[in-house]
DNA sequence: GTCTATACACAGATAGAC
DNA sequence: GTCTATCTGTGTATAGAC
């Protein structure tokens, strides 16, 4: 699978996901009318990142996020009761779907090998796709509340051992060195963010997410690979 | 060189450093006597960090800031002339002096392979022994003016370049495999970078940053050297 | 050099009209 | 559902006493 057929998938995910952050947060939400919610739910999530990750969430203002939108702070008020609400509704909805889709794949194949480079490619496939929220999530984490930070950070390491999972597994099969897989996965992860963090840099080298996939499943095999 | 090594080293750079800060600011700095500027200075820039690495530096104020120094408004407002110079002051301070410690390490041994292992360890290392100020940097980037961020994205790419150097250094000497040396920087920065920005996770799982440079000088050597 | 007191702008949030 | 108008708290920054 490359870059172009997985966004293909992802669309429908994608309408699936919008629907749930509704039901998720719909005590929240005072608006009854659901088509009305649905689109402007969407203009405020997705006004919420472009302004945020220029200037940071702390500080955009809820008339930055009202001009942004275009509708009134009164009108915002109706669909989340604070500021920090917002930013919650928007991290968790996010990472539920990002989850999902890294445990359908993680699943996806017979052999490990396989199934290790198709979870490479899915996690910075995702992060492609939905580069400005992968990017809010990671730097407006320490904004969160304990109790929401707490909930990132089991995502953070659950999300971790499915990596691992399938390093050992591809251990176990002998394909991989015995290797401390933690390690491994804590690496990966770092590489994974890299693409979303820093990617005017990749796109100043004239590199694809494809391009980079490759890459990053050619060093860590040959770092894990048995001879 | 291990980091206990390291750090007996580091000492000297940082009161030069200290000293550098002043002297680089000194217009705008409305206090007089040297040792007290010195003296205040070091505690401004601790107390931001601490406080900006906690809560995100715009979401810092300057009563929070005039309590963790204990010195009133009127007093911090002396030491700069208004929030965004005290962000740009700590920021190219703690580059400039990065920058020269890197680039002394890159020309230090004769043999390119051990100057390559010694550049991972450095960059670690300082890292390790400034990790408050290499988080903030990373974290608060977006929030310098336009002309700061350039000079940002420079020195990224310079210090860049000085891993490439050394990476082409060694194909050149058959040591490394020919490769697309930028990306293999940029992904050598980013486990750099992982470091400190998820430092959390290196600590749950026992890993020094002696065990992680080690990590690091193989996993990249294993895909880059010959055979 | 450092303090206290305060100016003034702007933040988040809500009430009540439409 | 959405608007405008407005409340109240907090932000940065400075003036002037000590």
């Amino acid at each position: 699978m490359n870059y172009s057929e997985f966004q293909k998938v992802i669309t429908t995910h994608q309408k699936n996901n919008a629907q749930e952050a509704i039901t998720e947060n719909r005590k929240e939400i005072r608006v009854k009318k659901e088509k009305t919610v649905a689109k402007n739910l969407q203009r405020i999530f997705e006004a919420t990142l472009k302004i945020g990750n220029k200037k940071g969430f702390q500080a955009m203002s809820m008339r930055d996020l009202s001009n942004e939108t275009e509708l009134s702070m009164g009108a915002l008020y109706a669909y989340f009761k604070n500021k920090e609400n917002l930013l919650v509704m928007l991290q968790r909805n996010g990472r539920d779907n990002f989850q999902k889709i890294l445990e359908d794949c993680a699943g996806s194949s017979e052999h490990p090998l396989e199934t290790f480079r198709q979870l490479i490619k899915t996690h910075l496939f995702m992060s492609e796709a939905l580069r400005p929220w992968f990017f809010f999530t990671y730097m407006e984490g320490k904004n969160l509340n304990k109790k929401e930070r707490k909930v990132a950070v089991e995502h953070e390491l659950h999300s971790d051992n499915i990596i691992v999972a399938i390093l050992n597994k591809c251990e176990e099969e002998n394909i991989f060195k015995k290797q401390n897989h933690h390690v491994t996965a804590a690496m990966i992860k770092s590489l994974m963010n890299d693409w979303y963090l820093k990617r005017w840099k990749y796109a100043k080298m004239n590199v694809s997410v494809d391009d980079y996939a490759s890459y990053v499943i050619d060093l860590i095999e040959s770092y894990c690979c048995k001879k």
